[in-house]
DNA sequence: CTTCAAAGCTGATAATTGTCATAGTATTAC
DNA sequence: GTAATACTATGACAATTATCAGCTTTGAAG
């Protein structure tokens, strides 16, 4: 089996990319580039001009903004399947944001001349893409509603359920996606030292053990309810 | 001229049923109905399952989703022109936010029928609408970080900026759109008290004039400046 | 293995923001 | 016109969060 192809290429199940005829597949695949990106390497900067999207087939990239008084907000967190840069290339504008890998990343860049024909010619795939963008925006909504009303505290609580859900655990029982304290202060935005006096706290009152800059949840229950503003 | 027909109606050129053809226009303009809507009333509540989408004629309606805390955040406010209720409706999924009237609206209800055949059989349409939700994301994502990275204060300044410019000013040089304190603390997420209190604050300072629940802008650099942080 | 830089941690303190209480001011309904 | 009600306003205080400084641990490079 040839998963260099992308007809055969699993990722695509769980994308838009599967709404795409064998034709349209044959010409992404053929013009595909596969790339290997180091933890920490950047896939693309904010401002930048995407001439493509990248189809993550394994790792996680992290998407941030900077916001005006210097501080990354990490908006996104991008994981196997998922297709970064769709944004922008649909909008034909400059990418609002940067792409960070957070773990070695697998992926597939994908020249944007194939996704545009495609939107322009399949009606279906193009509903596809507007399907997963009406549940992007929806998400987005959600997100602001946290940002604005909850607090640091509940914050950072659900963005471990929410690694837990999403990336799930090891056989230690830590979260496999291991962030470092500042990329999880970004993503819950609030200063660095702030995340990790919480992150203390948090073990101390047993909610979650640690080791290193690895976290474990060990009693979700109460960290829901935390979350939640009990 | 006719303008409860949509093929003669101005505010079409300002949304995605402008890449509808003739047929299809006709389609929606003979199922559409036509409200008007006071202000204070609601047009549709989070949870609710959407037949269809609402075109705004006139008037604006805030649209805004409740926090687990119990207060209401503002997501967006929807003007002339503006369709609400799409990404529902798109996603088939029941709405994530409620509607409600802040001034006196006139909409036109469009039942989703019409709607989801031509998103299936009309691609420029499906394009169209495809671009604008992306656009709408991107927006959302500077939202997040405004919410997460600036100050009350700041998100303030800002909130009576993007008034001015969204929604102009009156002979007097008042902000068009009157909102009240406490929707303004919807608006940027904080207490209705903090709201008041840095309103005062603007005012004390010449930032901004006041006169009931009116507020206008008096010195739009200094504003702009606070916002960004200086 | 040692060294150096980066990341993690903690305390002290200041700034921001929320909450509660109270009073004045509009607005609306009768 | 008056009473009831909602909105605006301000003070006092508490809670949350940021900032700065210093110290420890970790991990990578040589």
């Amino acid at each position: 089996m040839d998963n260099s192809r992308c007809e055969n290429c699993i990722v695509r199940q769980f994308n838009s990319l599967r709404a795409m005829n064998k034709e349209e597949l044959k010409k992404v695949s053929d013009s595909k580039i596969r790339k290997s990106v180091k933890k920490g390497e950047p896939l693309f900067e904010e401002g930048e001009k995407l001439n493509g999207v990248y189809c993550v087939r394994a790792g996680v990239s992290k998407l941030s903004k900077l916001s005006p008084n210097g501080k990354d907000q990490i908006v996104k967190l991008a994981t196997k399947g998922e297709v970064m840069g769709q944004r922008s290339v649909i909008a034909e504008e400059h990418s609002n944001l940067s792409a960070v890998a957070v773990s070695d990343m697998d992926v597939c860049f994908i020249p944007k001349e194939s996704i545009t024909t495609t939107l322009q010619k399949n009606p279906n795939f193009t509903l596809e893409v507007l399907r997963h963008m009406a549940h992007e925006l929806k998400e987005a909504d959600d997100v602001i509603v946290n940002m604005s009303q909850k607090t640091v505290k509940q914050r950072i609580a659900e963005a471990f359920l929410y690694l837990k859900n999403n990336f799930g655990e090891d056989n230690d029982g830590f979260l496999s996606l291991t962030l470092s304290r500042e990329d999880i202060a970004n993503v819950v935005g609030t200063a660095t030292e702030s995340a990790i006096r919480i992150i203390s706290e948090f073990k101390k009152k047993g909610l979650i053990h640690t080791s290193g800059k690895k976290v474990g949840i060990k009693d979700e229950r109460k960290l829901r309810d935390l979350a939640e503003g009990f």
